[in-house]
DNA sequence: CCATTATGATCCACTGTGTATCGTAAGTGC
DNA sequence: GCACTTACGATACACAGTGGATCATAATGG
């Protein structure tokens, strides 16, 4: 395959991210064409089979990196007992990076992305637990947690100042961590 | 258009909203075909676009059907006051109906159908509303809650056995309706 | 029973995908 | 700086799916 170190495949590379993401902010994601992709970043349409596979491995990439970045910075404040500093955090923090969270998460193909992130997400948190999870509960309480802030940021972001950031870190706390954490200490009887 | 009252439309219509729903429960939603939606309904292919415009029309009618269903005995309890009441009502309704719900929120289209049954009950419930929202918070609230418990009875559908009924009603009142009940009657300052 | 109308079969133009080829242009390593 | 390597753009292609059209057939309702 190609050679990651040649200047030109770095370029390429990123601007086909960068169009991927402009894209995915416009419209759903089965309404982008690979055509459409590669016209926007600049570079012929078979040149974009050289580097991904498809739209969705481009899509994959893309996600990968936004998770990345995200989990860097939000890890740390998870694994401490502050869940309102955990939630100013995650809100600040996308607040910081608006357009390409705004894109992604908010924008045509937020759908999709979301799907993704959230697959992803799944995964590479399985892969690096602290702890295995104890049963069923452990798994659900934290798909819904991802989810369900997913969700919310999402809402959040198409509702750009209907809600100021440290309100919105309140509402998070109280719906999502704050209750899920009175179910993880005091479970329903039967499990 | 094609009269609604000839016994032929009924049956090739219902024919075609139960391939939908076994196809849908297989395989994500862009891998179904017009042509595979025909041939499992038993129709020809040409006979499909007399009735839906296109494959996401089909999907829409199928939900709405879902979503009517559903609203029908569930929208009585959420008026109560009874938190645990309205969700045990809504996990033994998808119980007893665990097929279809099955193979449409948490089978291969579950992403989409999901997509779609969200948007149908915000606009149906706006349509519907008893008192006009007060502010952002009631739609980000009203939003919060459909999404939460689709992503939730998804999940519970997916690992089915995992948790038993009522628990699953205990988790869905204390981590979505009940939060969101305390976050109604005492917002955010600054809301 | 008969006029009506939905249906199945088939054909077609159109769009998007993914692969292959080939000459050109740019980057890399020495 | 120069030669070698490799990515690139353009183009052509087979293939799959869509949605519209036609027409003979069969089911339906009055």
């Amino acid at each position: 395959m190609t050679t990651v170190s040649d200047a030109r495949v770095v370029r390429t590379r990123e601007a086909l991210r960068r169009a991927m993401t402009e894209l995915a902010a416009e419209s759903p994601l089965d309404a982008i064409t690979v055509r459409a992709i590669a016209a926007r970043a600049g570079i012929g349409y078979a040149t974009f089979f050289r580097h991904y596979a498809d739209k969705d491995a481009l899509l994959s990439e893309v996600a990968d990196l936004l998770i990345r970045e995200f989990m860097t910075e939000v890890r740390p404040l998870l694994m401490q007992r502050d869940r309102r500093g955990a939630a100013r955090t995650i809100v600040y923090f996308v607040l910081g990076h608006l357009p390409i969270y705004k894109a992604l998460i908010a924008g045509g193909s937020g759908e999709t992305v979301r799907a993704e992130m959230l697959r992803q997400t799944l995964v590479t948190m399985a892969a690096t637990r602290q702890r295995q999870p104890e049963g069923p509960l452990d798994d659900f309480i934290f798909f819904h947690i991802v989810s369900a802030i997913l969700n919310q940021l999402a809402w959040w972001l198409r509702h750009e100042g209907a809600i100021d950031a440290d309100a919105m870190a309140e509402i998070i706390e109280r719906t999502v961590l704050t209750p899920v954490s009175d179910l993880r200490q005091n479970p329903p009887k039967g499990l």
